[in-house]
DNA sequence: GTTAGCACTCGAAGGCGTTGAGTGCTAACA
DNA sequence: TGTTAGCACTCAACGCCTTCGAGTGCTAAC
C-alpha cells in the first residue's frame, strides 16, 4: 500500500510526537511543527485517511490519534529516521567493554545493563549458546578430611565439592587418569556403554573405591552433557515503572512476574527466529501480556551457531530508532570481543 | 510503661486486624472478636488511651486506629505470638537444602529465593564474606594456540583466560612449580618482596618469560587477596507490588531504584549491627525511603566472623511472627551446612 | 486542493450532596 | 466504679452533575 510523501510525512510526525509524550496527538499538534507547512483541517482529513487505511486509531471521537501497530510496523520498516549515535557514546562503550574482558557471562550481563541504559528500557540478554563442549581437563582438589573439590575444564569452569575423603595422592591418580583417558570429551561421546568402560579402566588403574569413581565421573560427564539451558539475564525491569503506560500497578505487577519467570524469557527469545535486529510490535507477540510492548531483538554471534541475542522490551511507543542503534552498536562491540575471545577456540 | 492486660490485647488484636487489611481498624472489629467480650463503646476508651500512649495513631477524626512505629515495636518486643511452622514447612525446606549442597554463593542465593517464597517479601542476602582465603590450588589449562586459561582454587574456583600461547609441557611446569611453592598462600603472606623472591625462583627454574609469569602470578595474588567485597543478592523484589501501600508507582518505583542500588543495599545491611534476629521499624531506619517499610534481619555464621545477613524487607505491617519465624528457620539451616562445609577447612 | 469556521463530542476535572463507618461524650446501668 | 447503650458529630469515599476544552468532521469559501 504506498502513500503519499505528504501522509508519510505526517504518519512520521503523528508517531514521533506520541513516542515523546504518550498522549493522543491532535492535528493543530502537528501542523505546529515546521517542517509541514498546512493547517489543522488538512491535517484532519489526512489524518482520517490514514484512520481509514489502518494506521491510526482514535481512542475516541474527540481525541487525537495514536498509532496503531500496523502504523508503528510502517514506521520501523520506512519511516524511522535513523538514530546516529553520539560519537562519545560510541566512545564510551567502546571503553567500557574493554576494562571487562574476563569472563564470558560477565560480558554478556554488562551488555544487557549498558543496553539498559542507553535505552531506559528493559532488557534481556541470554549467553551464548555453549556449542559442544569438550573436557579440557579435570582437577581434583583436597578440601578436608572428609571433603573433596572436583574442577572440571570446558569452555568454562565448574567445580563441586563433592563428600568424600582424598588424599592428596589419590587425586592426583585419579585425576591424572581421568585426564589421560577422558580429555578431549565431548557430550557427543558420552553414551552409556562407553563411559562404563572407560570407568572399569580407570579403575583397574587407579584401585580407587567404585563409589568416589562413579560420584567424580558422574558430575564429569553431567557437566559436559548438559546442554545447559542457555542462561538469561533481565536487567533494568524496574524501568517499566516510569513509563504511563504502567501506572497501573497491577498491570505493572503481572508484568513484572511474567518477566522474572525464566521459562517465559526462554520461550520468549526462543519464538524469535529473525536474523538481525528487528523489532516485534505489540499483537506480533503471542503472549497476551505483551500485546503492547514492543520487543526489539538483536542477535549477536559469530556465524558458528554460536551465539545468544539481546532483547529490549518497552512500551509499543519506544523509541525504536535509539534502541535500533544501540543494539546495533552493542551487538557489533560483543562481536568483536567474542571473536577475539574463541578464535581458534 | 505498663500496659494492662486487657489494653495488650487490644493493641494486640488492632495489629493483626491491620497486618491482615491495611485498613485503619475500628472499635466495632475488635469488639467482634471472640477473644473478649467487650462492647464497641469500651474498646473504643481503650483505644483512646492506647492513642495517648503513642501506640495507636488515628488518620483522621472519623477513622479506625493505626499501629503507630511504638505500636509495632511493642508488639514485636511482647505481644506478638510465635509463629509455629508447619512440620511438613521444616521438612520441606530441609530437603530443599539438602539438594543443593554445591557452590557456597548458590546456597546463599538459594536461601534468599527460599525467604522470600515462604514470607512474600523482598529478601536481601548478604554472601558471607570470605575469610582468609588459602590457595589450594592453580592450574594452567591451554585453551588455543593463543590463549590459556588460569584456575585458582581457594575456597571457590576463580578462573580468567589469558591471552598468551603456552603449550601443554609449559602449562604442565609453570603449574606444578607454582603450586610448590604456593600452595598454602594466603593474603597474609601476598607483600611485593616476597613476591617477586618467589616469582624469581620460578623464573629460575621454569625458564619461562617474565611477561606470563607476571601475569599468571599477578592473578593468583589478585584471587587470594581480592577481599570481595561480600556478594549482595535481591529476591522477589517485585512482591512489594503486591501491598497496597505501593499501590502508587511512584512510590514503588521509588522503592525499586532505591534497592537496586547495591551501594544502598550494603549501606543498609552494615548499618546494622544488632546480633540474632531482629527487626527495624520504619522509622528505626535511616534511610527517609524505608520509613514505612520494616527490616527484619538474622545473621547466619560459625561464630569465626565468617557469615552474613538474610534481611526481609516489606511494609511495616509485615507478619512479623511469621518472618521472624522463616528467617530463624532458614539461618539455622545454613548454619548447619556451612559449618559441615567449613569444618576442618 | 486548501483553509476558515462552526457545531458537535466526550473525557477530565471540579463542585456538591449523600452515605456510612467510625468516633467521643453522656447518661444509665450492674 | 467499670461497662454499655445511645446519640450527635466527623469526614473520607462515592456517585452525580456541570463545566471546560481539546479535538473532531463537515461545509462553504478561497
Amino acid at each position: 500500500m504506498d502513500l503519499s510523501e505528504r501522509k508519510r510525512k505526517i504518519l512520521q510526525a503523528v508517531i514521533d510526537e506520541y513516542i515523546g509524550t504518550a498522549e493522543p496527538v491532535g492535528s493543530r499538534a502537528i501542523s505546529k511543527r515546521e517542517n509541514l507547512n498546512l493547517s489543522s483541517a488538512t491535517i484532519r482529513n489526512e489524518m482520517a485517511d490514514l484512520e481509514d487505511m489502518g494506521y491510526l486509531i482514535q481512542p475516541h471521537t474527540s481525541a487525537g490519534r495514536v498509532p496503531s501497530d500496523e502504523g508503528y510496523r510502517f514506521y520501523v520498516n520506512s519511516l524511522m529516521e535513523k538514530y546516529q549515535m553520539g560519537m562519545e557514546a560510541i566512545m564510551e562503550l567502546q571503553k567500557a567493554f574493554q576494562m571487562r574482558i574476563t569472563r564470558l557471562d560477565q560480558i554478556i550481563k554488562y551488555a544487557g545493563s549498558i543496553a539498559s541504559a542507553l535505552t531506559d528500557y528493559a532488557t534481556i540478554i541470554t549467553a551464548p549458546q555453549r556449542g559442544l563442549s569438550m573436557l579440557r581437563k579435570v582437577d581434583l582438589v583436597p578440601i578436608s578430611n572428609e571433603k573433596t573439590m572436583v574442577v572440571v575444564v570446558t569452555d568454562g569452569v565448574k567445580s563441586q565439592v563433592l563428600d568424600m575423603p582424598l588424599s592428596e595422592e589419590e587425586c592426583e591418580i585419579l585425576s591424572s587418569a581421568i585426564n589421560k583417558y577422558l580429555k578431549g570429551l565431548t557430550s557427543k561421546d558420552v553414551t552409556t556403554d562407553k563411559m562404563s568402560g572407560i570407568k572399569e579402566q580407570i579403575r583397574e588403574k587407579t584401585k580407587l573405591d567404585d563409589d568416589v569413581l562413579t560420584r567424580v565421573l558422574r558430575f564429569v560427564f553431567e557437566t559436559i552433557t548438559a546442554d545447559e539451558d542457555a542462561e538469561i539475564y533481565v536487567s533494568n525491569l524496574q524501568s517499566i515503572l516510569k513509563y504511563p503506560e504502567y501506572r497501573d500497578v497491577q498491570k505493572a505487577g503481572k508484568m513484572f512476574s511474567f518477566l522474572e519467570n525464566k521459562d517465559n524469557l526462554r520461550r520468549l527469545v526462543m519464538s524469535d527466529s529473525g536474523e538481525g535486529i528487528h523489532a516485534r510490535i505489540g499483537s506480533e507477540n503471542d503472549d497476551e501480556i505483551l500485546k503492547d510492548c514492543s520487543l526489539v531483538t538483536v542477535d549477536y554471534s559469530l556465524g558458528t551457531g554460536r551465539g545468544g541475542k539481546i532483547s529490549v522490551i518497552g512500551p509499543k511507543r519506544m523509541n525504536y530508532s535509539k534502541v535500533f542503534a544501540s543494539l546495533d552498536t552493542i551487538s557489533g562491540e560483543i562481536d568483536k570481543i567474542l571473536r577475539y575471545y574463541t578464535d581458534n577456540g
